[in-house]
DNA sequence: TTTTATGTCTTAATCAATTAAGATATAAAA
DNA sequence: TTTTATATCTTAATTGATTAAGACATAAAA
C-alpha cells in the first residue's frame, strides 16, 4: 500500500500524562536511551523498562520525538518544544472550560493557586514587561 | 452485596470532552431532560438522543450530576458547579505543565492567548481587585 | 381499553491509553 | 567463536471514553 504514510501525526495531539512525565526527561537531559528515561525518576515512580519503550515508540508515531541508533541501543530525542506543548496545553484548556476567554481562565488561575503577596507582585512585574514587549501602546507609566 | 455503595465517585475527577459539553447545558438552564440536552445544541453538532441518555448516566455515576422522575421522564440537575470544574481543571493544568507554578502558566496564557490592549488593562484591574479582596496588605495605591 | 409514541434500560462495538510479558536479535564478554 | 546479558520487536490484556442500537416500559392518544 504506497502512499500511505499516515503522517496523521502533528495534528495538534497533545501528549497524554503518562507521555508528558517522559517528555519531561528529554527536555531536560536533551537525549536520552530508555534506561536513561527510567532512571531518571525516583525509585518511587520508576516505570517499568519494557512499557517506557512501548510508550515512546507510541511518541515517536505520534511525532513527539525521533530516535537513532547508536550501538544497539535507540538514543531519543525530543522533536516538540514544552513550550509549544504548554501553549497547546493552555489553549486547550481555554477553549474547552472558559469559551476562549483568558480573563476567565486568569481569575481562577489566581483563586485556585491562592497567589498571594509575592507572587501577586510577580504576576504584575511579568504583566508590565510583557506589556512592553508586545503592546507598547498601552500606559506604559501608571 | 450490602455496604458496597461504590461511593468512589467524588474522588477528583474531572468531566471528560463530551460530558463538559453536557454540563455546560444544565448550568446554564439549572435543569434539563434529555430531550432539553440534545435540543440545546444547535444542528450542526446536535448529539444523538441515546447517546445522551448513556453520557448522562454515567455522569450521573460520577457524581456531576443527579436526576429525578418527573411524570415519566428524568429531570437531570447538576451537583458539581461550573466553579468548581473550572479550577479543577486549572489546578490539574497548573500540577501537570507547569510543576504548579501559577506564574509560569500565566506567563503562557498571556502568549497563548495573544493577549493585547484592552485585555492587558482588564487583567491588571482584575489583579488590584483580587489583591483588595484576598491580599489587603499588599502595597494598595501604586 | 387498546394502540402508539417516546422514554428508560441493557448491551455492545470501537477506539485510545496504559501496562507489560514473551520472542527475537545482537553487542559485548568469556 | 561461543555464550550471555540486554536491547528491540511483537503481541495482547485491561481499562475508560464514546457512540449508538435493540429491548422493554409506560404515559398519553385514539
Amino acid at each position: 500500500m504506497p502512499g500511505k504514510l499516515l503522517k496523521d501525526s502533528q495534528h495538534k495531539q497533545l501528549p497524554t500524562v503518562s507521555e508528558l512525565r517522559l517528555l519531561q526527561v528529554l527536555w531536560e537531559s536533551g537525549e536520552a536511551t530508555v534506561e536513561d528515561v527510567v532512571n531518571a525518576h525516583s525509585q518511587r515512580e520508576r516505570p517499568n523498562y519494557k512499557t517506557t519503550q512501548t510508550l515512546l515508540r507510541i511518541m515517536e508515531q505520534k511525532g513527539f520525538i525521533a530516535h537513532e541508533s547508536r550501538g544497539r541501543v535507540f538514543v531519543f530525542k525530543p522533536l516538540i518544544s514544552r513550550k509549544a506543548i504548554d501553549q497547546r496545553s493552555v489553549q486547550a484548556l481555554l477553549s474547552r472550560n472558559f469559551g476562549g476567554s483568558p480573563t476567565g481562565l486568569f481569575l481562577n488561575l489566581l483563586e485556585a493557586a491562592r497567589v498571594k503577596g509575592k507572587d501577586l507582585d510577580e504576576l504584575e512585574a511579568q504583566i508590565r514587561e510583557y506589556r512592553k514587549k508586545n503592546d507598547p501602546s498601552g500606559r506604559e507609566r501608571n
